[in-house]
DNA sequence: AAGAAAAACGACACTGTTGTCGTTTTAAAA
DNA sequence: TTTTAAAACGACAACAGTGTCGTTTTTCTT
């Protein structure tokens, strides 16, 4: 006589919390967004809520939690397979499936930089991002590193500081993509420039981003 | 019998309190800080506060109210009369006196971030910082454009995506700088990478950077 | 159908911050 | 020294948001 009411049904409510939460957060962004806000969104009542979720902070986290730790791995092995070279395994590591640049930018992205900027001084959100700073840079790292090893790319520089710049550079059209509105922004051009800074500091010539791996 | 305090002593005030707030801001950032730090750190009263300033964002613009419009031209002159080259004023422009990347960051840079990001839904704010991107922008993109006219730079890439990239960056290292600690940071690396990035895009070589504007 | 456990509810108390306003203090002018 | 305008003060009301808790509703089990 334990289980009342069936488990499925309650992740599916969590499920549903959370796919109205990240709607509202998209909407509002972090810091402006309320628990009233989800509360509505997900026409759920606020001791409904509270029994999912203790605070905004753990329905965020919640949301951002897809991409943690292993998960990273995950889409490492599913570029690797795809790919036909180290240069077309990072632009698809940095531009996703297709590998070019183009003017589309995660939705929750200004939320997060509210997220991690205002909590800087907050112990558990430092560590969440240092945490996920390090996994983008392990990431982008060891894709470079072995690209070098294996020839196809120059050892000119660190493979380490090509890889804080590609993040620095993403975090910059961030910023660039909250503040500013459509019309004014150039992401797809930025990130083409972007490229050829890559290719140039990479050793990449245009024919030679067509090779194989192995 | 009018002026019974004279405006001397009251603009000095001002800039105390501004003073007070500038550190304040740098302690909490511009979300946390409340009115009442800026009062407690001026040595204010409630009201007294109130009287120079209507409320935390009027604050925080004063104090950032400085580098606007006409002093960013300003700015350029005093760079322009220094530097031997367009290069070397790119440099400066960036890089401040010395025109060498360093560690160093504006400690007020991620209260600005906050107070963009978070306050990108109202008009007022975006227009501010949409009209301080743009100053921005053309002080970059106007360098960069003489260099080419001049010949000094390459051609190869257009001026003002180039000078927005090295706003992106600049950014992107704000982010950062934000978000992780001292020791994780490799501000200075990343900078003397973004350099070489620039170098190749404008087809500076090592020893060209020395030639002189006119 | 009856019973029970837990999920959902929403009123409430609490907190932190803001901006106001009547009063007191200050200091220049008379 | 007296007058007086404005600067400084701090108590206060208002507000927005949070988290809790006793009550009601749901739904699975028997």
């Amino acid at each position: 006589m334990s289980p009342k009411v069936s488990q499925e049904h309650m992740e599916q409510r969590r499920a549903e919390i959370l796919k109205a939460a990240e709607e509202v957060f998209i909407e509002y962004g972090y810091e402006r967004a309320t628990m009233k806000h989800i509360m509505d969104a997900a026409n759920v009542s606020r001791g409904g809520l509270y029994q999912y979720f203790a605070s905004k902070e753990a329905v965020f986290e919640a949301i951002m939690g897809e991409l943690l730790d292993g998960e990273l791995d995950d889409a490492l092995d599913m570029v690797k397979e795809n790919a036909t070279s180290y240069w077309d395994m990072l632009m698809k590591t940095i531009f996703g499936e297709d590998g070019k640049p183009d003017d589309d930018m995660d939705p929750l992205a200004p939320a997060k930089l509210e997220y991690f900027i205002i909590g800087r001084n907050d112990e558990h959100r430092r560590a969440y991002g240092k945490n996920r700073y390090n996994n983008g840079l392990r990431l982008y790292a060891n894709i470079i590193e072995h690209g070098q090893r294996s020839g196809e790319f120059s050892t000119r520089f660190d493979h380490e500081i090509i890889a804080r710049s590609i993040i620095a550079f993403i975090d910059g059209l961030a910023v660039e993509d909250a503040m500013l509105s459509k019309e004014d922004l150039k992401i797809k051009e930025q990130s083409t420039l972007f490229v050829e800074y890559l290719k140039m500091a990479l050793g990449i010539s245009e024919h030679s981003s067509a090779g194989n791996i192995k």
